[in-house]
DNA sequence: CTTGACTCTGGAGTATGGTACGCGGTTGAT
DNA sequence: ATCAACCGCGTACCATACTCCAGAGTCAAG
């Protein structure tokens, strides 16, 4: 198994180094074996990692969101039902995301159809397009 | 027409009126009438907006972003290809975060289906699921 | 016409998520 | 051995997106 040092990691997953350590003490990633120099090495997955992590802020994820999403791999022994439900919240959460990107892009289209040569759009489809009921 | 005062504004779209007047100053929100004692004073519309901007921030919008999605409501006179553009940029844009969001439940639900009773999960479906060709 | 709630402006302060810096030790290729 | 590139630590600083005063004026009900 390939070891890589902290610059590698950055580079392969395309992330600061400060941001790797930032990381660490945010308790997003867990604390790699040290070299005896104090030097981090990190296994290839912690790339994955990384990437996750990259990827779940442009969707709106908070650090804290995003390490409690982490935290769901270690879950390991607690009670399978505790694991479950965990899931379904971040599920039912993640759906109601995708529901409000599809009304958006929706209101988007509709803005383009409406548009087409009768000047100035007066119901405004973006607009509507997040009302929906009020969850949150 | 009802016209409503900050204060009103603000609660009925559930936010800070501080909050309010940075959007106007960050140009999210365009300066209101008003009254001679210098009292802003909101159309109903307003709340609309207000609650757009709520809404698109928590799916990963910055206020940068989510002022050029507003402004295309406005683009009236712009050539409608221009418009068109924007909007198809947009709904790519859009598009993307559904994909990798559809791609974190699946990885969430199988997470769960793995892990019915065999103990540690081993191949981690939730890190496996963001990690696609490399866009961005 | 007073009282309490509301609003104004300007400026300072906070939380989140990094980013940069400087100093000193480490590594690895020549 | 040595020299560039790398790493560790601590601290400071940055951008974004608010949030909170202070001090003064406004509004509306009684």
């Amino acid at each position: 198994m390939t070891v890589l040092g902290i610059g590698e990691l950055a580079r392969r997953a395309k992330v600061g180094i400060e941001t790797i350590r930032f990381y660490e003490r945010e308790g997003l990633l867990e604390e790699p074996e040290r070299k005896a120099s104090g030097y981090r090495q990190y296994g290839e997955e912690t790339v994955l990692v990384l990437q996750f992590i990259r990827r779940a802020k442009e969707l709106g994820f908070t650090l804290k969101q995003i390490r409690s999403l982490l935290d769901l791999r270690g879950d390991t022994g607690a009670t399978q039902a505790d694991v479950r439900q965990k899931v379904h919240e971040k599920v039912a959460e993640i759906d109601a995301k995708i529901i409000d990107l599809q009304r958006m892009r929706d209101g988007l289209n509709s803005l383009v159809a409406q548009c087409h040569g009768d000047g100035s759009v007066k119901i405004c489809p973006i607009l509507n397009a997040l009302q929906s009921a009020d969850r949150v």
